[in-house]
DNA sequence: CGGGATATTGACTCTTATCAATGCCCGTGG
DNA sequence: CCACGGGCATTGATAAGAGTCAATATCCCG
């Protein structure tokens, strides 16, 4: 329908665990011997809260997710936004250290984590699946931190801008699934700053909005020149 | 020789790659044929840089490593100081995507990704400690992300200095292998606000200094409550 | 079409950055 | 052993960027 966005963030290795899984497990709706489960979470509802056991990871399979973490004042900050095709729910300890909430709503497939472990024993493929996964995670996270630690608002939100569009692939049309409120703390920034950013962006001419959730991106390399 | 501080924050099962190697490999020193290769490094020295290819991870024998990533214009930030004992350059592509540097003199062990990974294909228990270390990193940067994104300067400099004290285990002294430069750079902030939040804190009578790299915690308790 | 949630815009404040001037170690060489 | 020099660190004055508070405006969704 609109132009393809260019990739050109690099891209490895992408493991695939659902094509590791999807061999053995039964249909994701058919029942406790499913070896994934599928389950469904409207707007705003919660998957996993930070300090509750941790025993499963999740596979987005429509909808998105946010991972956020809470200060005991309520000061929260997201730390990313997972969309049709990603993982979560990976934990260093027995307990998850963030929550995981519907920003849409959302369906997904829980998969235990200790079946993953154990019929990792065999095909040692999957547990190196697991690694990589994690390791993109990391990567992201990283950035990330950049992001917050260095960038002012305005980079950060082209930064942003520009994550979403390369996720969607719906070309320089980005639908934004989460309210201000939610890029704000993703960004580490108001709502009200994000958008000033917004309108400071119209203003020069590199995005167009269409009403507050849809964003067209004008001029790509402009955008990703000022996102650092 | 002080009084022991204690560990609030959950440590999980540790996995210890060294222990699985150390098996292994021949002694560090030993040459070519060894498992794992030591290294040494001076202050400041590069142990490798953004972008260059990643095909080893690294154990801290002794001395402090930062890993840090660059904006084109110089801006920093450092995701993480590793000590004694921390394992760092996991890699979700075949480029690192961060570059490591000795803070202090350092010394650590090289060893092979290509190799681990081989290895772990007979004994899967290493690939999951890898997993395992690699989802420890992960939660230490995303705790990091909450302190970039929505901590003031005095919290964030209590966080830091609880968290090196966590490290050392020389109780509620610690000193401090880096400069303010890198501080403000793990921080987010600049080397003034760190000094000045340190003055803050010596004015409340939480810590104490001793030159400008060792520091007195007097008051763990209230030093916490400050961090959050 | 109406109403509540969401978003924008404005005025002002506050925290932290920036720029600049000392001060303080610490190691080195006389 | 002391004096000197150079990196680090502290402190001060001021500026800038983002936050806060508050008043509309807009957008969905029923």
């Amino acid at each position: 329908m609109l132009t393809q966005i260019a990739h050109a963030a690099p891209l490895p290795h992408q493991p695939d665990i659902a094509l590791a899984l999807r061999g053995k497990r039964t249909d994701a709706a058919s029942g406790p011997r499913a070896f994934g489960i599928a389950m469904s979470f409207g707007r705003n509802m919660e998957i996993y809260a930070e300090g509750e056991p941790a025993g499963h990871v999740y596979k987005v399979v429509s909808g998105v997710v946010r991972i956020s973490k809470l200060l005991p004042d309520g000061r929260r900050q997201i730390s990313a936004f997972h969309t049709p095709g990603d993982m979560f729910g990976f934990e260093a300890d027995d307990l998850h250290n963030a929550s995981a909430e519907a920003v849409t709503p959302v369906k997904v497939i829980a998969y235990k984590w200790q079946s993953l472990l154990s019929a990792g024993t065999r095909s040692t493929s999957l547990v190196r699946d697991l690694l990589n996964l994690t390791m993109v995670g990391l990567r992201h996270t990283q950035e990330h931190l950049l992001l917050l630690g260095r960038k002012n608002a305005l980079e950060r939100v082209a930064a942003f801008l520009l994550d979403m569009a390369k996720r969607t692939k719906t070309g320089s049309v980005v639908e934004l699934a989460m309210p201000r409120h939610d890029i704000a703390d993703y960004l580490g920034l108001t709502l009200e700053t994000i958008s000033r950013m917004f309108a400071e962006l119209k203003e020069r001419g590199v995005i167009k909005l269409e009403g507050a959730r849809r964003v067209h991106l004008l001029d790509l390399e402009r955008l990703a020149a000022m996102s650092e």
